[in-house]
DNA sequence: TGAGGATATTTTCTGATGAAACGTAAGTCA
DNA sequence: TGACTTACGTTTCATCAGAAAATATCCTCA
C-alpha cells in the first residue's frame, strides 16, 4: 500500500515527525466543522435559517431592539455577515429594522410577531441538539470543554495581533 | 439603551431566554475560528502555505508516498480540497504526482527535496503555535480539551446521519 | 469478452465569504 | 461654519467552498 516511487528523485530524509491527527488546531478544526454542519443541517431543515441567521435571531430575541454593530459584536461576525444575515430576515418578515431616531448612521434591529414566533421554535431545538451533543461527553468533560474553549478564545487573541472577526459560520 | 421601538407592532411576548455566549456550538465554532485565522496567518506569512496545503504536506511528509484519496481520510478533507491543495503544490515545486503504477485511476504524491524543505520549517513552527496555545490552559485542561474534541467529533456522527467530510480550513 | 457499475481524481457551476470601496451621517476643532 | 476624520451599514468584487458532473480506469459477472 506504501510504495517508494523509483521514477524520480525519491527525498526521503529524516523528517520531523508530526501526527496532524494529534495536532489540535486540527482536532479543534474538525469538531467545530462537523458540529457546524449539523447544526446548520437542522436549522435549515426546520426553520430555512442559516446558522449567520440564527445567530442574529437568537440575539435579537434576547435583548429586543439592538443594533446592527452590537449584533455583530455579541455574534462574533463581522459586519458584512450581520448585514446579510438580517437583510434575509428582514425579507421574510422575521425581523424589523428602524431608524435609530438618535443616530442617522444608525439602525435598530427587532423580532417581528412572526420571527418571534420563530424564535421560540429554534430555541428548544437548539438546546435539543446541545443536549444530545453533550451526551458524548460525561459532565467534567463538558464542563472543560466550555471553560477551555472561552479561555482559548481569549487567549488566542493576546498570541495573534491580528484582531480576527467572524467565523465562517 | 435598549428601549422598545413604539413605531411598529412592538413584538415582545414571553421569550425564552437563550444566551448565544453560553452556547457551546457557538463557542467550539468562535474559537475554531480564531485559532484557524491565527494559525493560517503564520503559515502564509512564513511559507505561504494555506491550511489544506500544509495538512497535505504534514501528511505526505509523515507517510513519504501516499494517494490523494487516502491524504483526504487523514486530513479530514474532501477529494475536491485534496485535489486543490496538491496542484497548488506541485505547481510550486513541493510536491511531487505520479501514476500509481498499480492503478491507472490512481495518483501517488510524494515531497520533493524542496517539499521536504518546507515541511521541516513548517513543523517546528506548527508546533511553536500549538505551545503558545497550550498556554493559556493548564496541563488538565488541555489534556481534557484534547480528549473532548476527539470524543465530541465521533459522537457528532453518530447524531446527524449526514456523513460529514472536511471543514473550511 | 463486454456491459454495467464502482472508484479515483479533476473540472465545472453556483453560492458563501470577507476585504475594500462606497454613501451617509456624526464628531472635532480651528 | 467648514474642512477633516471617524463610525455605521451596504454593496462590490475577487476568492474560496462544496455539490454535482465529467473523465478515466478498474472490477464483476453473465
Amino acid at each position: 500500500m506504501k510504495r517508494k516511487s523509483k521514477t524520480e528523485e525519491a527525498a526521503t530524509p529524516a523528517l520531523p515527525d508530526f501526527r496532524l491527527e494529534e495536532f489540535l488546531p486540527y482536532r479543534l478544526s474538525v469538531a467545530a466543522n462537523r458540529v457546524s454542519r449539523m447544526f446548520a443541517h437542522r436549522y435549515s431543515q426546520a426553520f430555512g435559517l442559516t446558522i449567520p441567521e440564527w445567530r442574529v435571531l437568537a440575539v435579537v430575541g434576547r435583548l429586543g431592539t439592538i443594533s446592527p454593530s452590537a449584533v455583530g459584536e455579541m455574534t462574533a461576525m463581522d459586519k458584512v455577515k450581520v448585514s446579510r444575515a438580517a437583510a434575509s430576515l428582514v425579507t421574510r418578515g422575521l425581523l424589523k429594522q428602524a431608524q435609530d431616531p438618535n443616530d442617522g448612521r444608525g439602525r435598530l434591529l427587532s423580532l417581528t410577531r412572526k420571527g418571534v414566533g420563530v424564535h421560540n421554535g429554534v430555541v428548544p431545538l437548539a438546546k435539543e441538539l446541545e443536549g444530545s451533543l453533550s451526551d458524548g461527553l460525561n459532565k467534567q468533560e463538558w464542563a472543560v470543554l466550555n471553560k477551555a474553549l472561552v479561555k482559548l478564545t481569549e487567549h488566542v487573541i493576546g498570541i495573534d495581533g491580528v484582531s480576527i472577526e467572524g467565523g465562517p459560520d
